[in-house]
DNA sequence: ACCCAGGAAATTC
DNA sequence: GAATTTCATGGG
């Protein structure tokens, strides 16, 4: 199917900027995915969004919201511009940033395996767990294990993918998650120093990895976390303002200035 | 061999 | 309590 008049949207720079680490560049540029289940081919022309593989209501149901294609994000970034003007540099950057809509599973697993570890290798790790623990869909791309599925496993069971220390925190987190000790819809509606702490009982979660939780997983737009990248950043380009400086929509301003950092390592010599 | 990686737990002072 | 060390694994 086709979207028109989608602005302030590019699939390289939205899917491959540190957010999530299952979406496959093709080589006709094109972009090959799973959410929810599902496998869709996406390209974009101009500001036509072309989607392969998707019915009409899955659409509506799953993709315009994952996408998060109902923001303003043109709004957001002039109001976020008028914070600093690096800000506003590294919005014009990657102006096609958005922040997607990832299942809640999905990104705290995801993220507890970020910990200490570097992008091209959760990839990898991330990968192995959907091969040997997910349901194939076709060819090789396979489904995210449900907290369920993974809750019923060992550290060793886990041997494959890799994960290292990491193995024993990805199971504490599904079995906090599969057991109901942990509501992530419930996590979603809380008061955000609240939602934190409930993340933070699954042992292998700490602020950072809670702050990205929330963000990439629960959609809360106003946690901005902070990795060495990021406290990098702060010090050397921002070193007047604070995380809350950057209000309600401070996720997406540390999303810009995370992608602008790890393209410019220059800045931090 | 050494260092680092979208950190956090365990240990030590 | 705050500072330091350790934790698997892979790539440069």
């Amino acid at each position: 199917m086709r979207v028109e008049n989608i602005k302030d949207f590019d699939l390289a720079q939205t899917l491959d900027c540190g957010q999530a680490f299952r979406w496959r560049e093709q080589e006709d540029g094109s972009f090959r995915g799973v959410a929810h289940g599902r496998l869709i081919t996406l390209r974009k022309d101009d500001e036509t969004l072309i989607i392969d593989g998707v019915s009409d209501g899955d659409y509506d149901s799953i993709w315009r919201n994952y996408f998060d294609l109902e923001l303003d994000y043109g709004s957001i970034k002039t109001e976020l511009s008028k914070l600093h003007p690096t800000l506003s540099e590294a919005a014009k950057f990657a102006p096609g940033i958005r922040i997607l809509n990832q299942e809640p599973w999905e990104a705290l697993c995801s993220f507890i395996i970020s910990q200490n570890n570097n992008i091209p290798r959760i990839k990898g790790i991330v990968e192995r767990l959907c091969q040997n623990f997910g349901e194939q869909i076709e060819d090789d791309f396979y489904t995210f294990p449900s907290a369920e599925k993974i809750a019923a496993m060992t550290p060793d069971d886990l041997a494959p993918i890799r994960a290292g220390f990491r193995a024993r925190y990805i199971i504490d987190g599904a079995e906090k998650v599969a057991g109901g000790e942990i509501n992530l819809e419930e996590v979603r509606e809380m008061e955000i120093e609240e939602a934190r702490k409930e993340l933070m009982k699954i042992t292998g979660v700490g602020v950072k990895v809670a702050d990205c939780t929330l963000l990439y997983g629960l959609h809360r737009l106003d946690c901005f976390p902070l990795d060495v990248w990021m406290k990098r950043a702060m010090a050397t380009l921002f070193p007047e303002m604070k995380p809350g400086d950057f209000g309600k929509y401070g996720g997406i301003a540390q999303q810009y200035i995370f992608h602008y950092s790890r393209m410019h390592p220059e800045l931090f010599e």
